[in-house]
DNA sequence: TCCTTCTATCGTAAAACGACGATAAATTTA
DNA sequence: TAAATTTATCGTCGTTTTACGATAGAAGGA
């Protein structure tokens, strides 16, 4: 006798609202591009670069982490992040599919 | 005099914040895809594939056409939808610079 | 041991989000 | 003109987000 709505929906559509709500700050954005350009940094780096509390950045490092496209390794007394490739990659593929870069057989040099 | 913190990113990581937030909740995910797969259609087609109120579904409408991703076109009674190609196709490239999937010149058939 | 450094977490407050029902607005149909 | 149809908007309510300062915790160095 449950109610529960079901929704059209698959858990793919939730995953790729899950990485772009990761993506939905400008911060994290930027975050994650300047990530991408190293191979990882320090939180203390990262705060350096923002101009806001070092909880509010801990925050949003969190929330990358959580959402799986970062990940972070305690390096007493410090904590340095990366991209989390694995989910990276996951997430461009899903991103390239849902914009339609990926129709079907696309030949190249055609 | 003015205090206003001076961030390190520019428009383009808002932007690109912006579409991502659009994409930021399942049902709106699903609402592009359906859009994506045909020509556009009327709010009535969306409401009867989703088990929300039409006021909600309306809302999550008025965000995508906030966020650029869709327009819609008045025919009385009713109003029709669609992706808008130009910004979709704007998105496109702006996610897919973001994952690296546009690196430099990636010769193809090498 | 004590102090310093670095980061995470807590508590809080303001704003935004997401859902709903009710209603308004616009047009077609009877 | 009156009624029905379709969609947008309003008001509300509970939840989530985002920012902050304060503080806790973990480890290294004095």
């Amino acid at each position: 006798m449950s109610n529960t709505p079901v929704f059209p929906y698959t858990e793919k559509e939730e995953k790729l609202a899950r990485y772009a709500k990761a993506l939905s700050h400008p911060v994290r954005v930027y975050i994650l591009q300047f990530l991408d350009s190293q191979q990882g940094c320090y939180v203390g780096n990262i705060v350096e670069e923002l101009p806001m509390a070092q909880s509010s950045v801990s925050q949003h490092l969190k929330e990358l982490k959580d959402a799986g496209l970062i990940q972070g390794t305690v390096t007493p007394p410090r904590v340095k992040y990366c991209i989390d490739r694995q989910n990276w990659e996951e997430a461009r593929v899903m991103f390239a599919f849902f914009f339609g870069n990926i129709r079907e057989e696309e030949s190249c040099c055609d």
